[in-house]
DNA sequence: TCCTTGGTTGAAAGCGCTTACAAATATTAT
DNA sequence: ATAATATTTGTAAGCGCTTTCAACCAAGGA
């Protein structure tokens, strides 16, 4: 038996303070056509007695509820729990709340979760984190997202989708990691590997930013120097420790294969960063648990979901229509004992 | 222009089916008094153009949409992540959502996101970790739970509540921590540092196994080898680099902390597990990031979850009475490199 | 054949709120 | 003072669904 209280409603309101439920409605809703001694009225009885407006009702009417849908691959991982954080937060204090949504990897999680989360009348969706699918093929089929773009404004957070009413941002991996390869290039490191475990949107970008880096300065890129693995440390370390090729340096697409290397390095009894540097990417928490720390790149997370939720609110309240499409957001390097520099 | 789709409501599929909306009511919730002839009719329709019931429409009928709402203090913290990884995934698999909502330690944030989230007519409240502040002050007040819990069921995962309507599911910490500061002991291990952050309620529970093992084994609870420490791994580092009580063990409280005391030990130079021996808590991923690799007593959030939301869902919708207020979890710990054990 | 019974279906009354429109009141211009 | 206008307030019609209650219909018993 739950007791559920008895809950005071608009009428009761408006029979308190002696006015009609329109006018209740207007004060509660800030309407400027209510004159500002019928407001304190209004304002004293609502105060006194406790007063929230259900919002099924409001929903009802208005066709919304302050909610986005956010939806997350996985939020055990640090990147995306930390994004998860920084948009709740901010979509907070824009007097929206935020329903979370887990869907695994594949496609029809993905369209699943997206139909549910539109079905509840959300206001806005924010897809964090790729595009593909998670056995690193390139999922081409991002329709669904289109499609659920005719509903409701779709911003993507780290991922690159094309479509009316979808909103982009995303960081600017290439230059990070053209930077970070560059860097240990100069530091005259020359054979470097570079890790990865996902063909993801960001992932490619990466690549990108590396094989940039090596054609700049003049090194041959070497297939053999570019692994696929399993985003896990052990797996990352085992993996290398099958190997054959030597390398003196390792540039990998997040924190947990980085680690991976240092595992692979401890196991071997290589000097790290003396005999290999190792540059990560997230500068996540595992970044700092390991030894020597690790120099990894930071993304920003909380920019890109600051960034996103202001483009967000721009578009769903403001209703802006020269919203940019898609923003970038400048990566930087923390320096740590992993490399020289 | 948001342009929405006109959608499609239930008295389009009744005009479509020829039969009244309370027939399509009926067929849509399962109800028994509709005949297969008609249900096939009308599920023909609805399959074929792809009704969704507006949930607003619904909860204004029933008060509920199939929601719960989940407050958790902070989700940058891999024990809160994957405690709402996995509370969000078993409720999904009974078809309800969660409203995710970061209060923040203190407890107005607390209260204020508790009401925010029954104002949402949320079907149940979430509420997880300590009821204590994160100064390390215990707060006496947890009126506003009991309160909340007029209103709805409140689970309190990893924390203790008492009230009517209240359910708690908790670690047995106080076992866990015993044995392993008995195992230690056991070890030879004699000077063994207690290092916590907080006067949470599993702090509590964790100090009270450490001084019950040292009791037991005669040995004398000493003030100098509990120490409160900050919650990052370089504050603990550096706060152990100023303690002169030599020790030979440590207990901490999460595996930043240990790592933290991971960290001192290669600062000086002190061999870990010879000289030292750490054990950590939660079985994180940055366990297995350091090197050596961390033991650490896993709590099994996983089993904490889903039991919590098994219990959930009895209670609301079975409507069962004879729940258990309050059940522990067992822990247990897995031995890696910083003890050897 | 007529009446009862049980199973199906439909009509209509909310659920609590927003808002267009009309009514009432206050303000200003004539 | 009266008319015209501006401002404030109230009335009532939805929003899409659930559910009670009454109406309907087929089948079986009297």
């Amino acid at each position: 038996m739950s007791m559920k209280k008895d809950v005071i409603n608009i009428y009761d309101i408006a029979e308190m303070a002696h006015v009609s439920i329109a006018t209740v409605s207007r004060v509660v809703n800030g309407s400027d056509k209510v004159s500002e001694k019928t407001r304190k009225k209004v304002m004293a009885v609502i105060d006194e007695v406790g007063y929230t407006p259900n919002v099924f009702a409001q929903g009802l009417g208005l066709n919304t509820m302050h909610t986005v849908g956010i939806i997350v691959p996985t939020i055990s991982d640090l990147y995306m729990s930390n994004a998860v954080y920084y948009l709740q937060e901010k979509l907070r204090s824009y007097g929206y709340d935020c329903i979370l949504s887990c869907s695994g990897f594949e496609l029809d999680g993905k369209q699943r979760h997206v139909n549910m989360l539109l079905s509840k009348h959300v206001d806005a969706l924010i897809l964090v984190g790729s595009t593909y699918a998670g056995n690193g093929e390139h999922v081409q089929d991002t329709d669904y997202i289109r499609e659920a773009a005719e509903t409701v404004p779709v911003f993507v957070v780290n991922g690159n989708v094309q479509g009316n009413n979808v909103y982009c941002t995303v960081n600017d991996d290439v230059k990070a990691v053209y930077d970070a390869t560059s860097k240990l290039i100069e530091h005259g490191h020359e054979r470097i590997m570079f890790l990865t475990d996902s063909q993801s949107y960001s992932a490619i970008k990466k690549r990108k930013g590396y094989e940039q880096a090596l054609e700049d300065h003049d090194i041959p890129l070497r297939a053999e120097l570019e692994m696929h693995v399993i985003n896990r440390m052990h797996a990352v370390r085992d993996q290398l420790m099958e190997c054959k090729i030597p390398f003196d340096a390792v540039v990998a697409t997040n924190d947990e294969i980085a680690v991976g290397a240092l595992k692979y390095a401890f196991a071997k009894g290589i000097m790290v960063p003396e005999e290999i540097a190792i540059v990560g990417y997230n500068n996540s928490g595992i970044a700092i648990a390991c030894e020597p720390e690790l120099t990894s790149i930071d993304n920003h997370i909380e920019d890109i979901c600051y960034q996103t939720v202001d483009r967000l609110i721009a578009v769903i309240e403001k209703n802006e229509t020269k919203i940019e499409r898609k923003i970038a957001i400048p990566c930087d390097m923390v320096s740590r004992g992993t490399t020289e520099f």
